[in-house]
DNA sequence: CTGAAAGCGCTTACAG
DNA sequence: CTGAAAGCGCTTACAG
């Protein structure tokens, strides 16, 4: 491997001068410049990134830890984010770490990870409120960014979407339609997005003046199977009166419910209302839905690219509070909403 | 943070001295260990894994390239060799630096992290025949390993499963209880896994003497829609006579086998034998199969020990034919195997 | 048993 | 505009 060296003692020039050349200092000689570089190129010179990482202090890497949840809808988000954050981190020169965390504690996998010695920083997800992640980093002055985010009331670089919002938008495009009996099949509400969205949907069936019974809000982690069972639950009658629409934290719980409404023979949307909110997982696709599925739309991957960039400009220096961004779901009406039935029809009865 | 040369000025020891008590060198005085070995404890000391590596010249880091297939199969395989991978790769300290693949050309991933030039070597899986990577690595000397090679006649290090045994036993086990038209829903046939499979399940029929109908061979991303769209073809007779025995690749196809049997009012093992190669995926238990799947069996998280061990073995060095393991997989008969339906019975008449 | 020195391949003040 | 030098934090022959 060719080294600033060599093409210095090929050229008759210093390290010093070939490495000003090749990292476009202003200084050098354009005619230098040139023949640094074509000698750089005819030589197949590649900047050894660890000399480079010994001097600057900075690794180059960054560390995510991954969960591991028997549950397909975190993996293929994981792909996703896996996906977009690899790609986004790239174009910054950086590389990311993958661990596992297996373990009980939540500071431990990171600790680990650092003790190697060789991070920058962290992505995190999947925040539960009062994250003991986030103090345990501040405390050691490492830098992160939190992914998931919603609460922008925080000292620390993220990128999240506005989870209440996402509630406030579903809710009332359904109670713009007539609906009153709203159901919501939410995701873990120890996870703070989820509990984010209960309490957004908490204060717009509140702001709409409609009443939210217990049977209404569930939670669990995503899956098919938790919306289906929920959904023939609810609408079975079991629980109480019956729901005219349901709200679905992801694409894969309204999977479920869209099966139970086919298999109680409820035509979707004139007996039922689905919405969700879409992650944009390409497995899963809300035009695939048939009928074609109303969301609140907010791509993982694309998302990445801000989340990457983030932490690497954080890392270099730049204030968390120019650092947090929080975005609006896109609102996407498709053919799974509709008026509810006249005089709450009741189409068991 | 610490240095060697800290921890030298405190104890007044040169950081030659320091760096060979810590590294365990023999030829240091016992005390001067000690003390060396207390200080570097009580200052927090942590060696410079840039620095080591810079004087090393190696990295410390490997490379593997995902590659996205919508297909859960994949992805729950994926998070089981990503858990047992960072876990074993972190025995021997090295880190795994993850890449996704979303190119045509098969190497251009690779070259894409070589070029950030920090890489020691790379996990290889997926392998398809006469692999391109294999070449293009090999050519340029840069160490990998490849995981799921089954075919022992190369000259690289590798860890795989017998595939051809994986068949001789399943098609030995099931012509033992008298089974004659034995299916295969096999995986992709372009991945030499599958390829190798296939051409396993040919000479173990011919072995038995058993024709095997064009009919009877199915191949495709594994899934649980695959395993039961097929199934249900070759049960209801549409493709010719009907199987009394199907393999399948994996235990996600082997769900979607009994579904169909299900549907079709089929006992297993009764009316049907199931059974299929176990990756041991902890979200898809042939255990938790009902009737219990027979399976062969072969876990992918524990195959990652010797894996990362192949690659760190052959990156310090060791000769590529020592670090190769070729693995029968086990075979354990539960409850969705028996005796064929007497004078190969038809429950359809 | 320990130390002084060279070196890994860069970057970057400091001179000229 | 260019070069000589110091330094990042280690490891490891080479002396003593």
């Amino acid at each position: 491997m060719a080294t600033l060296k060599d093409i210095g003692t090929e050229l008759g020039l210093s390290v010093a001068t070939v490495s000003r050349a090749l990292n476009g200092f202003p200084e050098v000689n354009a005619r230098t410049r040139d023949r640094v570089q074509q000698a750089a190129e005819r030589m197949g010179y590649r900047p050894n990134r660890i000399a480079q990482r010994l001097v600057t202090g900075r690794s180059g890497m960054v560390g995510m830890i991954v969960k591991i949840r028997p549950d397909m809808s975190s993996e293929m988000t994981f792909f996703e984010i896996l996906t977009g954050l690899t790609a986004a981190l790239a174009a910054r020169d950086t590389d990311l770490v993958l661990a596992v965390d297996q373990a009980d504690d939540p500071v431990v996998p990171y600790q680990r990870m650092l003790e190697r010695g060789i991070l920058d920083g962290f992505i995190l997800n999947a925040p539960v409120p009062d994250d003991p992640r986030v103090a345990w980093l501040q405390a050691r002055g490492i830098p992160f960014v939190m992914h998931g985010q919603s609460d922008a009331q925080v000292d620390y670089p993220f990128y999240g979407i506005d989870n209440r919002a996402v509630m406030a938008d579903s809710v009332g495009l359904l109670a713009a339609l007539g609906h009153r009996r709203i159901a919501f099949l939410n995701g873990e509400v120890r996870l703070a997005f989820a509990a984010d969205r209960r309490a957004g949907f908490r204060a717009a069936m509140a702001a709409e003046g409609l009443a939210v019974p217990e049977a209404f809000i569930a939670s669990d982690q995503p899956g098919e199977s938790y919306g289906y069972a929920r959904a023939l639950a609810m609408l079975s009658g079991r629980l109480g009166p019956r729901p005219t629409a349901v709200i679905c934290a992801s694409t894969v719980i309204a999977a479920g419910v869209m099966q139970a409404a086919r298999d109680l023979a409820l035509a979707v949307p004139r007996d039922l209302s689905v919405m969700a909110h879409d992650d944009a997982l390409p497995q899963l696709r809300a035009i695939n839905f048939s009928p074609t599925l109303t969301v609140t739309r907010a791509p993982m991957r694309e998302a990445c690219v801000p989340l990457a960039n983030h932490l690497i400009d954080h890392i270099d220096g730049v204030a968390a509070a120019r650092l947090q961004t929080l975005i609006r779901a896109e609102v996407i009406v498709r053919n799974s909403t509709g008026p509810v039935p006249e005089g709450g029809h009741d189409p068991w009865h």
